[in-house]
RNA sequence: GGGCGGUUAACUCAGCGGUAGAGUGCCACCUUCACACGGUGGAAGCCACUGGUUCGAUCCCAGUACCGCCCACCA
């Protein structure tokens, strides 16, 4: 069995760290999303934390920490080298404190002394110094992390006396958005940031406290116009989570999480399928390990098993979903066999029954003669194999001759009925009505005609075996012939076929045919043949084409509704052309068989009397009711109930209003989630469970409370390997959320790829390709990147192939994110970011360009979220957060924090931690983890309180707050900034050497925008100058402006340079003529469009223009 | 047999009538006081092919090739 939870830690005896490991084996947190290796300092509370307050070395923890096997030396000398650093650390925090403390006292005290001077101080150096805890903590916990190589941070140093840890409330976070954690609530984690994004702890301690703290619970205020729910398709309950899971899982969440920001209802609806045929396969594997079948143990026993697995492993999947962040209201989970829901599966079938659309007859079904069950149309997979087509003689019956037929089931000619033709066919014309003899039996059958048969295939004839052919039995139908069955359920030919075959399993028979007819010289030919092999998708037998007794539904009045409900637009598909899978399926449905010879499931409510009359009931009791009624009051006799259970899919279909806890009574009987949720807004999922559940929930839901039970269904695609291979056990190219999520070593991954295959001899090759694939193992990512590659791969119409290196770019967009936070919170904390509304602020115009360009992305976003382009809304987060913010904003805001007047700084602090704000808000949905985590200590300074980020309002466009000038300029800024860059690159300045700049243009733009450009471009100097003057420098021209670097160049290389750029120019304005010049063009091309050429083809020369005025001046001697 | 996708930089993918983009990788320089999970600059593309429509096509239309998927009863 796999590793459920490869979360637990790595750690092997006899590793450096074994002396320091947490207590995890005694000390696992009671959450189950909150596995032992990923609990963190949060799991086990602040007293499991050394205390890291008392820096000095500490001679007891030499001697006990040496407890486990290991080179002990080494853990004593690792130790005392951290205790060294510690000393260091201390110092130098020290230092940095005298120096902050003078720096606050200076900046906000010198107005007033006296009192208040002596409390600020007191107060600030309190809060210091718990800062100073944290930070030594944060570098204690470094330090070990590095020196022993540790996994995570969380295996921290346990003090061997285990001590309780003093500076409790020092390591609160400010914003007292925790103060009253629940007892068993993991405590808020370090005030100070760690240097780096450090996903597992952040996880492990938000998710167990939002569940806690209610914040998943479905919304059911009824006053509320706006109500949003997603159904979760239920995965098989003993299932593990796959990519595709965490992938729709990913962004059933994100639409869950932003709409709830939004303030609407919302509920993300959770459960598990019962899976009948799944489940009970595992089960009987198991028992079949033990040497004991199910019908051994008998049906409760085996029963009573299933239901102790599902027990076992049944949270498995839940689990799992918890690790990736999902705000699912786990309070209303269902499970499709909890009473509730199986009441309702009872009372749908006796109301179809009633309403006549439920029947029961003996009908051609898919049969797994090894399952010995019914399998519908879709589960039954065809693959092409290689086969053989036999041509057999039919010896005519009252005529010398013969007819040659063609088959690839040559034993089934022992059910033929009839040899068919097509009725035009000259060849056989003549024939049709009499009769043939079929060989190896003493029938006659005969010649008929059916424009079923192909002239031009074969030979032109068919044999006809009504009772184990689909074709054929329609054909039989057509002329009323009587089936012949030859296979037992077990597909072993039966008592109607000669004596010689009897008890034969269909490969035998045909073995024994083909020899007997070859005996007979009756086979005309053999051809190698392709052919398409009906396999069951969950056992892989050959399905065989069996007459029994099964339940089905009437399905055309359901088809057309559910084709209504598609057409007229009530409920869409995105991307909109799956409309015409479902429509084509529809179109062609055939009824559906909903019984099935197994034990695990619903038991169909159906019983029978002695004479075989069948009584549909909700009960027993009933049934026993309508039996006397039907049979006189003092009849009597037991009935026995129907042995088969309902197809699996038939509980899913009833989803949408069964979670919802419908009511026979429905709607004069509602409840206020059913009021506000049925339909629901959206069904996420993938094409291959379109027919299955997605059509049979919409015929359902309309049928039994006549309402579409989802306004729109996103078609998800595929998650495949990063080779576009479906992932698959037997393939071994199997990737887990999880290992991407906690890392995984190259040899459990090996070990997780290679155990339990199907076919051992599989394992070298899989072996290999893993250790290609992933020559160290996987990283670990942590929930957040894993969310944001998958949404980013999220968009529509496509398979999407996983590549493990995205991964590693949105790590790094955390760690980015995380850091630009970091940055904020040291500029800002303890100081005026302008909380005060009175305070005078004056944005400039960068500081209104970064508001400005915010608006723009949430406006994306939201668009995104409508469109379901999590692709897109990605990207605008990406490239808000790290292209414009941290590229730009932060570095523009520094130069304002350095030289702004008092407003400006206040301004440019209040900007800073603002937008931050913002742009937690707004990716939060994608990324909860750290959002949240960085949000605690951003929100206070922006001016916002609140429990949670989840809790808070989604940032929403403002349109005014749209500053095109600003972006105007910020945009000039940005090239010459550029320019400057690309100057000093090409010229080959290193960047350290600062230089001077000349440049001409607009005096008073360039006056704004020196100070940012020397910053950002290190240079010494700028200076503004009418024209630049004649020298052998480098000249580059941005916009409106030419700028100089003044600094000795290579004046070969500098003709060349510009040379090069004149002939880019020439090229483009070469093209920028040759359009207008085309009198066509001008003509009928939209004048927007003539007038935007003009004015490139006017840049280009005046640029032009330019950079030939400087080779001139180089050229000159 | 019917239907649906895909083909854009070395890789993974956006774009979809008017200057070809991103991430990763690659090259050069840089440990500059948020971040080396980093910064700056750079190289890299007959947008599968052939026609057509259009002033203009990577984008629309038709066809071809290759890849992938779904449905279907050719014995």
């Amino acid at each position: 069995m796999p590793k459920d939870d490869p979360s637990t830690p790595q750690d092997e005896p006899g590793r450096a760290d074994a002396p320091l490991r947490r207590n995890s084996r005694n000390g696992r947190p009671d959450s189950p999303a909150a596995p032992a290796g990923t609990a963190a300092f949060a799991a086990g509370g602040d007293e499991d934390l050394p205390v890291l307050t008392d820096i000095a070395p500490d001679p007891e923890l030499v001697p006990d920490a040496a407890p486990v096997p290991g080179p002990e030396h080494g853990a004593v000398e690792i130790i005392s080298r951290v205790q060294n650093q510690n000393l260091q650390h201390y110092q130098k925090l020290t230092k940095d404190l005298d120096g902050r403390i003078a720096e606050v006292v200076r900046q906000q005290l010198m107005p007033d002394l006296g009192a208040a001077l002596n409390s600020a101080v007191q107060h600030i150096t309190q809060e210091l110094q718990g800062n100073l805890g944290a930070l030594v903590r944060a570098s204690v916990e470094q330090a070990l992390k590095e020196q022993l190589t540790l996994p995570a941070p969380n295996n921290t140093a346990k003090a061997p006396d285990g001590h309780k840890q003093q500076p409790d409330r020092a390591v609160q976070p400010q914003g007292g958005a925790m103060s009253t954690p629940p007892p068993d609530m993991p405590a808020p984690l370090s005030a100070a940031l760690a240097k780096s994004f450090e996903p597992a702890a952040i996880e492990s301690h938000w998710y167990p406290l939002w569940e806690h703290k209610g914040y998943f619970k479905a919304g059911l205020d009824a006053s509320n116009p706006d109500n949003y729910c997603i159904l979760l398709p239920p995965p098989n309950v003993t299932g593990t989570l796959h990519m595709g899971h965490a992938f729709q899982h990913t962004l059933m969440d994100a639409l869950t999480r932003y709409h709830r920001m939004r303030g609407e209802n919302t509920l993300w609806q959770p459960g598990t399928d019962h899976a009948g045929i799944a489940t009970q396969i595992v089960v009987e594997r198991q028992l079949e390990a033990q040497g004991v079948s199910r019908r051994d143990i008998g049906r409760e026993a085996f029963l009573e098993k299933v239901w102790e697995w599902k027990e076992q492993s049944g949270s498995t999947i839940t689990r799992q979903m918890r690790r990736m962040g999902a705000s699912c209201d786990w309070e209303r989970e269902r499970f499709t066999m909890d009473e509730g829901l199986s009441r309702t599966v009872t009372e749908v079938f006796v109301r179809l029954h009633e309403q006549g659309l439920i029947y029961r007859g003996k009908r051609l079904v898919n049969w797994d003669p090894v399952l010995q069950t019914a399998v519908s149309d879709l589960e039954v997979e065809s693959r092409e194999e290689q086969g053989e087509l036999w041509h057999i003689r039919y010896p005519l019956a009252d005529r010398p001759g013969h007819l040659v037929v063609a088959t690839t089931r040559p034993e089934t000619m022992l059910g033929d009925v009839a040899v068919a033709v097509h009725p035009d066919d000259e060849r056989y014309k003549s024939l049709i009505g009499s009769r043939v003899a079929l060989p190896l039996t003493d029938r006659t059958i005969p010649v008929i005609a059916d424009t079923y048969v192909d002239p031009a295939f074969g030979t032109g004839c068919v044999k006809i075996t009504p009772a184990h052919d689909f074709n054929d039995y329609q054909v039989g139908q057509r002329h009323q012939l009587e089936p012949i069955e030859i296979f037992t359920l077990a597909a072993k030919v039966n008592d109607n076929a000669p004596v010689r075959y009897r008890g034969l399993d269909r490969y035998e028979a045909r073995k024994l045919v083909v020899s007997d007819l070859k005996t007979y010289d009756l086979i005309a030919e053999i051809k190698p043949h392709k052919l398409m092999v009906p396999r069951c998708g969950r056992t892989d037998a050959v399905v065989e084409p069996m007459l029994t007794d099964q339940w089905f539904v009437k399905m055309e009045s359901f088809a057309k509704r559910g084709l209504e409900a598609v057409g007229s637009g009530e409920i869409k598909f995105v991307p909109e052309n799956w409309t015409t899978t479902y429509n084509q399926w529809l179109e062609n449905i055939q009824d559906w068989c909903i019984s099935r010879q197994l034990w695990w499931g619903h038991r169909i409510p159906a019983w029978y009397d002695e004479q075989g009359n069948i009584y549909v009931a909700r009960t027993r009791e009933e049934a026993e009711t309508k039996y006397r009624r039907a049979r006189g009051t003092d009849a009597s006799g037991t009935l026995r109930q129907d042995d088969d259970v309902l197809d699996t899919w038939f509980s899913s279909a009833l989803w949408p209003f069964s979670t919802l806890d419908w009511t026979p009574e429905y709607p004069a009987r509602s409840n206020t989630a059913l009021d506000l949720y049925l339909p629901s807004s959206v069904l996420v999922t993938g094409f291959d469970i379109i027919f299955f559940w997605v059509a049979r929930m919409v015929m359902m839901t309309l049928h039994f409370t006549d309402k579409v039970p989802f306004r729109e269904v996103y078609i998800t695609g595929l998650v495949r390997d990063s080779e576009g291979q479906k992932m698959s056990k037997s393939k071994g190219n199997v990737l887990d959320p999880l290992d991407l999520i906690d890392g995984i070593e190259l040899d459990d991954l090996l070990k997780k790829r290679t155990t339990g295959l199907m076919d051992p001899r599989q394992a070298q090759a899989i072996e290999a390709t893993t250790r290609r694939q992933f020559p160290k193992g996987i990283p670990a990512f942590g929930t957040d990147p894993l969310r944001f590659t998958f949404a980013s791969l999220a968009s529509h119409g496509r398979d999407i192939k996983f590549d493990l290196a995205r991964c590693d770019g949105y790590r790094n967009f955390c760690n980015k994110l995380w850091n630009a936070t970091r940055f904020v919170l040291m500029n800002t904390e303890g100081r005026d970011v302008g909380l005060d509304e009175h305070a005078p602020v004056e944005p400039s115009v960068v500081d209104r360009w970064i508001v400005s360009r915010l608006q723009r992305a949430e406006a994306e976003v939201q668009q995104g979220f409508a469109q379901y382009r999590f692709d897109n809304l990605s990207r605008s987060i990406y490239e808000l957060v790290w292209d414009e913010y941290c590229d730009w904003y932060v570095e523009l805001a520094k130069v304002q924090m350095a030289g702004g007047s008092e407003a400006q700084q206040r301004a440019t602090r209040r900007t800073l931690v603002r937008v931050l704000e913002a742009m937690l808000r707004l990716a939060h949905p994608v990324i909860p983890f750290i959002t949240e985590e960085l949000w605690q200590k951003v929100a206070p300074l922006a001016g916002k309180s609140g429990e949670s980020i989840m809790l808070q309002p989604y940032p929403q466009a403002q349109s005014e707050r749209i500053d095109e000038a600003a972006e105007t300029e910020v945009q000039a800024l940005k090239e010459v900034v550029t320019a400057c860059r690309t100057l000093r690159s090409e010229m080959g300045i290193p960047p350290s050497q600062k230089l001077p700049l000349l440049v001409q243009g607009d005096a008073r733009r360039l006056a704004t925008f020196i100070p940012y450009v020397a910053a950002l471009s290190r240079l010494s100097e700028v200076s503004i100058v009418d024209a630049l003057p004649q020298a052998d420098a480098p000249v580059a021209i941005a916009g409106d402006f030419k700028l100089m670097l003044k600094v000795e160049i290579d004046l070969a290389a500098e003709r060349e340079r510009l040379g090069k750029e004149a002939s880019r120019l020439e090229g483009e304005i070469g093209k920028a003529q040759a359009k207008l010049g085309n009198a066509s063009f001008v003509e009928r091309a939209p004048p927007a469009v003539v007038e935007q050429e003009k004015q490139r083809l006017e840049k280009f020369r005046s640029t032009l223009d330019q950079v030939r005025a400087q080779l001139d001046k180089l050229s000159r001697p």
